[in-house]
Parts: structure tokens; sequence; C-alpha cells
DNA sequence: GCCGGGGTTGATGCGCGTTT
DNA sequence: AAACGCGCATCAACCCCGGC
């Protein structure tokens, strides 16, 4: 049993946080618990409170759609351990999560125990994903395979494009030059195989990470 | 023809792992 | 430890195209 953690858990869903909250709960003593539903009070809280141990963060909330609210967070806080959790339990996703720098995986399918055991190896410090899902993933050159090739700078860039914002708009948003944001649009094109931002849109909503 | 948006290319600097 | 290579992010300069 460990003692003494600080956690966030992140999720719409009243229902899960209930769940996650138990599962802590089990797993952890004496742990300080702080619930968000939504990303932006997520990162409100994150400016508030410091030394945070473990954020359970869903990949479904509102205000980001697919990783882009993961690929935030890694961006501002590297040294954040964060956990994501998941209804999806494909292992594109999966992989997508290992490449955002997700120090674990729990699906929302999994038993009480399981999360349970999960939780405790990650505070561990040891990373935990589900059976069968490795970094030596099986070659299926399928649409989701290009999008986890995709580095987390370019995801988030793709986000915003599937918002059907402009170059511009992404460049005040990232604070970087509309140069910059056309060069990782350009890459984003190379990596999905396709032509232009159009397409990429299509290919982002194929795989289940269309907006809300 | 000018302007605004989309897209391409080459250069630069950085971090990181590997080689020597 | 130094050199090296690699991927990434950043940027400017440039081209293409369509509307006004």
């Amino acid at each position: 049993m460990n003692t003494g953690y600080r956690i966030i858990i992140a999720d719409d869903h009243p229902l899960f946080r209930n769940a996650l909250l138990q599962a802590v709960t089990l797993a952890v003593s004496d742990a300080e618990l702080i619930e968000v539903d939504t990303i932006d009070a997520l990162m409100q809280r994150l400016t508030e409170v410091d030394d945070v141990d473990l954020l359970l963060l869903d990949l479904k909330m509102p205000g980001a759609s697919g990783f882009s609210g993961l690929a935030q967070l890694r961006h501002e806080y590297p040294e954040l351990p964060v956990v994501m959790v998941s209804a999806s339990e494909e292992p594109a996703v999966v992989q997508q999560a290992m490449r955002f720098g997700a120090l674990g995986f729990i699906p929302k399918s999994a038993p009480m125990p399981t999360l349970v055991s999960a939780l405790n190896t990650i505070l561990e410090g040891d990373p935990w994903f589900p059976e069968g899902v490795s970094l030596e993933q099986a070659p299926e050159d399928n649409i989701a395979e290009r999008l986890a090739s995709l580095t987390p700078q370019q995801f988030k860039v793709l986000i915003m494009l599937s918002e059907g914002k402009l170059n511009k708009q992404i460049a005040y948003e990232l604070n970087v030059s509309e140069a910059t944001v056309k060069a990782h649009v350009t890459a984003i094109f190379r990596k999905l195989d396709v032509k232009n931002r159009t397409q990429a849109v299509i290919a982002l909503s194929q795989t289940g990470h269309q907006q809300d």
C-alpha cells in the first residue's frame, strides 16, 4: 500500500470519476485527491498546486479532442507523470499514449482489482500498459499507425487543423510564427501521406479523434 | 496586379543517444 | 570526453492560386 500522494483525476464523467476515486483509495491510503472535469479546470489546478505525483487523464475531455490534452501537458509539464484513462483499448491508441510520454494506460473496461494493481505499479514509478501492447508493435500500415508517428507538436497542429483554424490562428495559439506552423503542416502531410489539410483532417476523423 | 491564404524547401540550433 | 548523427522545432524566402 502506498501513502501520501497527491493525485489529480481528470474525467468529465462523474460515474467514472467515482470509480477511479475508489480505485485510488484502495491503492493508496492518505492520498490527496483532486478532481477536475475539464481541461481548462485541469490547467488551472496545475498552476495552483505543485508536486503532483500522478495525473489520471481521460482521453476524451471537454476542451480537448484525442491526445491534444496530453500533448499540451507534456509540453508545459514535462515532469508530470500522466496516466491515460480511456474507453478505447485499441493498440494504436495505447501506442500513441506511449509515444506522447504517458506513464501508463488504463482501459475503462478494466476490472477494479486490475485498476488497483495498475495504480500501484505506476505509483512505484514503473510504467503500466494493457496486456499485449508493446512499443515494438506489429506494423499495420493503417491511418492509426501513421497518426502515431506524429510528434506531439505536430499532433497539436493537426487537432487545430481539424478545428478549421487558419495557419495564422494556430501560430498565434502556439506562440510560434506562421512559417513554423506551415512547416509542421507539411510534415504532417508527409507522415500521413496526404496532399492537403482537408485530407489530413479526414484522416484524423477516421480514427475516432473527431471533435466532441 | 495586388493581396491573402496554402504549401514547399533549405538553413539553423538544440537535445539526445551513439560512436570513436 | 569529444565527435557525430539524427530527429525535431523554428523560421524566412519562395512559389502557387484565387478573389478583388
